[in-house]
DNA sequence: ATCTGTGAAGTGGTTCACAGCC
DNA sequence: GGCTGTGAACCACTTCACAGAT
């Protein structure tokens, strides 16, 4: 695995090392085996100086006078970002948007394995979603120790998202990805990222009402 | 509708206003009547003076001794995004994702509306999705300017993401939700957001990996 | 007394410009 | 000659601290 250098590194680094190994694959698969920062950079949207110095936190990837050998850096990013392995995850929550997730065949693809569905409603315990029992939520820490689970998903409605989240906290994962429409409150040493695509129809809402009022 | 007092508006701002009404609806849900800046930031995770200046950009909306009301500072706010009327909105791409959006409540309640679906594969051509019928990528246009949409979701495969935004951009949409994981290329005058989970599933595995590295 | 609104100070990320290497 | 890697300059957002309002 590839360790960065520098002590601290920007958030939006990281997600921007998340769209070049996008743009990367999807290059790779049109058949371009070298990239300079330049071309790469008017693909991703940001300026090439910016990904040089993305780069330049974890090592050293290019060629100078060359660029850089596509598949080469997308196996360096994905390195550096820790997705070149398998990591187990469990669902929180199995409504319309579990239910989804759980048989999104994507996951699986990536790398990311769901392996334990868990829900309080009496009714959909014992249920199999995608190969999946539905368990109760309080056997989520049995579980995920049984199962060496490193991150938890959270579909539930937003006033269960904070006591999923405390279950799984509890159970002792490191990560949790929520789509619930709810802020939580975890440690510290727990990561917590948040998916809600309504925000992003707020932001173009926001963008197109606030673009023709200046006109 | 809100105008904003200054020119230009932080990108950060806006993703924060959209937490914001998120956390407020949710506290008046659970019974909050008015609320100061200091346990709001709280909730949020973000700074106090951070949530006074995102609002001072638009305007004076909280009461000084006394703090905000929420019901009202919700209203303020979807005024300022422009949410607090309703969009119409057109899909291209009926896979998975794309039937899973198209039968997702949530967007009608939140005042999005889909009234139309669009595919290129011959095959789903005349299928009936969620009481909306297919209709070929090619008739965009016409049915666009019809149905006075100015949102455009794309939820086709990567490789087909451009010539979606193409067909979206000459139809004369103002705003694109993309899912396909890949990037896309518009005019200037066309705003774009990008939804890829994935992307916050990279962001876990890396922090969650780095941190275990500094230990 | 309390909490907002806001200029000023601080901080961190982005861009520039060029040295270094292929 | 071309392109990377990187210190320095720049810029933008964030935080502080306090004046102003109730």
């Amino acid at each position: 695995m590839q360790t960065p250098k520098s002590e601290h590194i920007p958030r939006a680094t990281i997600q921007r090392l998340a769209v070049y190994v996008q743009v990367l694959e999807n290059l790779l698969r049109e058949g371009t085996d070298v990239i300079s920062s330049e071309p790469l950079a008017k693909a991703c949207n940001v300026n090439a100086s910016q990904i040089r110095k993305d780069l330049a936190y974890f090592g050293e990837f290019g060629v100078r006078g060359v660029g850089y050998y596509v598949k080469s850096l997308i196996e360096s990013i994905t390195s550096v970002l820790g997705v070149n392995r398998e990591w187990r995850t469990v669902l929180v929550g199995v409504g319309n948007l579990g239910r989804a997730l759980l048989n999104h065949k994507e996951f699986k693809l990536r790398g990311f394995h769901i392996v334990g569905a868990f829900d309080c409603d009496p009714f959909k315990i014992g249920e199999e979603v995608s190969g999946l029992e539905v368990v109760c939520t309080k056997r989520l820490k049995e579980k995920v120790a049984d199962l060496d689970v490193e991150i938890g998903i959270i579909t539930t409605p937003p006033e269960r998202a904070q006591r999923a989240a405390n279950h799984l906290v509890d159970a002792g994962i490191k990560g949790i990805l929520n789509f619930a429409p709810a802020r939580i409150t975890v440690p510290d040493d727990v990561f917590v990222e948040y998916v809600d695509f309504f925000h992003h129809l707020y932001a173009l809402s926001f963008n197109i009402t606030f673009d023709r009022a200046n006109r």
